[in-house]
DNA sequence: CAATAGTTTAGAATTGCTCTAAACTACTTG
DNA sequence: CAAGTAGTTTAGAGCAATTCTAAACTATTG
């Protein structure tokens, strides 16, 4: 039994959890996704890698399966760039970098960063989440 | 003397400051900006508020308006939406609240929230600035 | 095993934005 | 105050990221 079969299983439980049917292309992404640390990809990115490794998936359905991913709480976008957009492996609390010239994210944990004074948002809004971009450059 | 036609004297001798010359389309532009408050604007809802008031200025004239004017200082850009870009005529230190529902931004100013425990940049980098987006939505 | 509901996909479409290069105009200089 | 010229505007083409469409496919259920 290889290690990549085993990942699989893994990610077809997850799917599952989360009421996702188990394809081929979503045990596939899940597996490439959550196989060891967090990350940080845009769909082109995903496509790139996947497509490296001899996996067959469109690009439509990598994007369908970021967002699907993201609403069962899988993967949260990370908005920095007008230009593009990240999805996040880590959905728990966190801030993060964002390296402007090569438009790289990283982690700032939770604990570690705090925000406050955020006022009472307007008249019948409630805050959804608060996120903290910390913008570096070269030196 | 109309009141536009003071706005534009204003307007012109803004230009001036910064170096860009007071061409009609900048003049009409910076009057429409800076005439009241502060205010978040895209490229398309300041064409098509031009447009509404009788302005003949090309879409293409309003996105480099817009870029020169950040460039020279007199705008910022804010990034809070994967999909279009906002100006901001407030180029002082502050933080927005973010209307999901209606795209729209809210100020809050910079003394009234506060960013604490923002580790080191990682080597050979330097914050640039530091970004927060509070995320609304209807409670 | 159907039947069916959900999924994938190629390719077209859409969106926000940038580029090109030709026409135009603000400023300089004689 | 005429050129001259450097900078500006613009229509339209082009581009990159993303979404849509609708036909082919597949996981699940009975
Ligand atoms: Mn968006
Ligand atoms: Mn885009
Ligand atoms: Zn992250
Ligand atoms: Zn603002």
């Amino acid at each position: 039994m290889g290690k990549a079969m085993r990942e699989n299983g893994k990610a077809i439980q997850r799917l599952r959890e989360v009421g996702l049917r188990p394809t081929r292309q979503r045990v596939e992404l899940a597996s490439v996704l959550f196989k060891g640390e967090d990350r940080h990809v845009t769909a082109e990115s995903l496509y790139e890698e996947a497509s490296q490794l001899g996996l067959r998936i469109s690009l439509a359905t990598v994007y369908n399966t970021l967002h699907q991913f993201t609403h069962a709480g899988l993967l949260r976008q990370v908005i920095v760039d007008a230009a593009r957009g990240y999805f996040d492996t880590n959905t728990g609390d966190h801030q993060h970098f964002f390296l402007e010239d090569e438009g790289a994210l990283i982690d700032i944990p939770g604990d570690q960063i705090s925000v406050a004074g955020v006022p009472t948002p307007p008249n019948g809004l409630a805050v959804d989440r608060v996120d903290v971009v910390v913008r570096v450059k070269r030196a």
